[in-house]
DNA sequence: CAAATTTTTGACCGGTTGGACAAACGTTAG
DNA sequence: CTAACGTTTGTCCAACCGGTCAAAAATTTG
């Protein structure tokens, strides 16, 4: 087989890239594509913007490289959702993972959210494959558990868009969560409170206990 | 009282505002502030730029009078939310109004989480204000219900959030949503689907009945 | 060292964008 | 009819943006 396509690079090539590549994943998570340059990223990344070009060619390398790594690390804790262990741990344990991701990765998950809310043009495809089979697969894990009556039967799918829903909430709508928590709840103990509350939420609801 | 600084508008005035927010509306809401141009509103309104500039003399401008009026009609629901009625019942409907509005209303539900994504750079007045003002009359309301022993004992501010998170999750990632769903589950019938987990879930959460 | 290669930069370019402006057009009231 | 007023448009501009290019500077290699 012969070396392909993917260029060889120095240790200063290397370097650089990941230097970029993190001043882009700032810059794109509060802009968005479009409403970043390439000048503000260059800025960033302290170099000038020719510089910047000759690592990536085009704004939408960039864009793209970011989007690649950021999508398996995004879904790496959906991945480990096992058949192994107790299925309400295994959710309450996958709910934690998701609460921390956002806590700990806040811009990965909003240059997500960016790139999905404009009609996700760069990933659809992705979406369609990887990412449905891969909800496929765990839907029917749960629907295991439901069958064996080890959790209560609904959804998966739904149940799964809703542990995204309610974890990434806490990166995506950030100063909202702070600005309505207020300066004294709207700390670093909030996702504390996040966990504690979420996990209540999925495993017993609202209803009362009497 | 003077007659204050509010221009006074033809029919024909109101009428083409009218016009240019509601194309405004589809393209701010699929491409952002900074993603949009005053062409394609103008285009997508069926007029030239410079006659849109006459009806609104900055960019801006368009957006600010959308976001003032988007926040009242999106925080409705909200301050239906009343103390009269079974808790229960009382929140049930507010998640089923909620849904409704992502149904009904998701260039709106983008439109907001695009400006809460970049920072809330325009509206983060009203956040700290007259919206935190309005969630914590609410979670006060909730607290009650607790108090009372109506429903379980938990983070009212937390449970407003996952209310919001879970519904709007439907309008903003839409697109994720009906990919991972598949053409067959995907379609009109995904928000009775959600309507149903959201309520189970909610309600009784996962754990089993045996 | 010197040659070869990689990295960095200033200057530049064509296209786009938000916005200004004056002139043309349409409408209405006297 | 006509003057006044409201509406529409073509033209223009300065700033910005993504990207090119050639040449200079730095680094690596022999």
């Amino acid at each position: 087989m012969v070396e392909s396509s993917a260029p060889r690079r120095t240790r200063i090539q290397l370097e650089k890239r990941e230097l970029i590549l993190e001043a882009a994943l700032e810059v794109f998570s509060t802009n968005g594509f479009r409403g970043s340059t390439i000048d503000q990223i260059a800025e960033a990344a302290g170099m000038s913007k020719p510089n910047l070009l000759y690592y990536f060619r085009r704004k939408e390398d960039i864009h793209e490289t970011l989007m690649q790594r950021l999508l398996d690390t995004w879904l790496a804790p959906l991945r480990e959702l096992d058949d192994i262990g107790d299925p309400l741990t295994e959710l309450r344990n996958y709910i934690r993972r998701k609460l921390e991701m956002a806590r700990d990765f806040p811009r990965e998950s909003r240059l997500f959210a960016n790139e999905i809310l404009q009609g996700a043009p760069r990933i659809m495809p992705m979406l369609e494959g990887e990412l449905k089979t891969l909800v496929d697969e765990k839907a029917n894990v749960i629907k295991g558990w439901m069958r064996a009556g080890k959790i209560a039967r609904t959804d998966p799918w739904h149940l799964i868009f809703s542990i995204w829903a309610t974890t990434q909430h806490y990166a995506d709508f950030d100063v909202q969560v702070r600005a309505v928590l207020g300066p004294d709840r709207g700390g670093d103990g909030r996702f504390e409170d996040a966990a504690r509350f979420l996990e209540q939420l999925f495993i017993d609801g609202l209803k009362p206990k009497n």
